[in-house]
DNA sequence: ATTGGTAACCTTATGCCATAAAGAGTTACC
DNA sequence: GGTAACTCTTTATGGCATAAGGTTACCAAT
């Protein structure tokens, strides 16, 4: 039910994380024994294969081995162990954001448009939201979205204290936000109930079980009660009207 | 070195969190069968008790019940399994959240205690960081921390669609801030090095890996260089920083 | 051409984990 | 005293990551 983290060696993973992409092969001269039949890249494809399509709670080793014909043990040769394939496949997920965020000047579309990619890169692959992000990772594509961003702020000219909390905020914002949709999501697929339905039930639930619900609750009520009742609507209104006030705030004079 | 989430049964759930708190004890006429020896309460102290000091990786079915000078199965008779378990322990865990925010008027006075708050009881309890928040749970205590979340916002008088906006990032900017610091002094204490080493021994590791990182990440580079040296005194000023971007975006006209 | 070294890979074993199933022990009511 | 209800333990199943050690296939030097 349940994603521990901050196990991995961190400086292991770092290795792996920062070697460049296409030195994979190795020098491969001077070198005896059989020809390695796999490598870190089609491991961690495969396991983001695996977790996309199982999602995180299938991906063990011996299911990324099976999709790539070996027994589970075979990974450990490439790979030091899963937390830190973990490291891999979510730096290598990140690392499908574009590079070039084109905003030219105006620094609102550009990070709009950074912080719809990354919404989006986290619903393609749901089960980076698992990946504790309490364990800052620093590989490469993490950093290279960090610095995006960083890019796409610039021409709002904040001072670098204001600027450092305008980037938490909108990184944590982000990721929050992507969570709660795939969620929504799982919960139809899974259940075979869509989404309306599913809240529909929730919802009549909480009713029989807390009677008193709009008297101790009424502030929620309200706002519940106002919304759009299709809950993907909902979503994507609580994304733009979320991202909307980060952005005002950064305009802001502080 | 993760968890999954959302396997839990959640009207199960449901029901064991809004049954309400002191009518544990039960009618108990016409019951015949030994005197229970535990209750649900006592179980998710136990749970929260291990979690907090041995952290979430420890926290097993035989952990709890070894605590409670029980076998592991024991406890399935209370509570029907470990996710939600899980469950009622993160809802107690934010039952400690403060009623009332205080501040008479002015909201972002409220907004900041709250937010404190928040942030002081993820840190007492950093295993609710790995509670997937992409499973909402609705337990009396989460939908009361909304409540005064919503109560504290009220002077602000924002429409109902915005206001939406903001819970979403208030909430999500508080969790994500937490994170980072329950992570940061996680690494503190695991490794028996202080924040500040711990954080230049990555560094030096990525500047070795990574030579040409100040060209590949320049803003990123100059951002950290011209932070405070101190992790925790950074992590506070982040905190700080991106709540008042947050509460200027409330502010702002929209 | 043979042989020794070694890298890659596999098998086996250990010790966790959640939890299903079944039964032993305990208590209260009839 | 009997019986039904209830708690709790034992045992078993099938999963998991991974430690340890054995096996194979290839290369290079002899």
């Amino acid at each position: 039910m349940v994603v521990y983290a901050g196990q991995g060696d961190a400086h292991r993973s770092l290795s792996l994380l920062w070697r460049t992409p296409g030195a994979e092969p190795a020098p491969r001269t001077g070198r005896s024994g059989p020809k390695p039949g796999l490598n870190v890249d089609s491991i961690v494809s495969a396991g983001i294969a695996v977790a996309d399509s199982q999602g995180m709670a299938a991906l063990s080793m011996r299911a990324v081995g099976e999709r790539l014909g070996r027994t589970a043990m075979a990974l450990y040769t490439y790979v030091p162990g899963k937390a830190e394939l973990l490291d891999l496949m979510h730096d290598r997920a990140l690392a499908e954001l574009p590079a070039e965020s084109d905003g030219d000047g105006d620094w609102r579309a550009a990070v709009t448009a950074w912080a719809e990619a990354l919404h989006a890169c986290y619903l393609r692959h749901p089960w980076m939201l698992q990946v504790s992000q309490a364990r800052p990772v620093l590989g490469p594509a993490e950093l290279a979205a960090m610095e995006g961003l960083l890019r796409a702020l610039r021409p709002a000219g904040l001072p670098a204290r204001r600027l450092r909390g305008a980037v938490g905020a909108l990184w944590q914002f982000v990721r929050g936000m992507a969570g709660v949709a795939a969620e929504a999501r799982d919960a139809a697929t899974a259940t075979g109930v869509a989404d309306a339905d599913w809240w529909t039930a929730r919802s009549a639930q909480l009713a029989e079980l807390a009677p008193d619900f709009a008297d101790r609750f009424p502030l929620l009520t309200a706002l519940e009660r106002s919304g759009d009742p299709d809950p993907q609507a909902r979503d994507r209104e609580g994304f733009r009207s979320g991202l909307a006030v980060l952005l005002d705030g950064i305009a802001a004079p502080g």
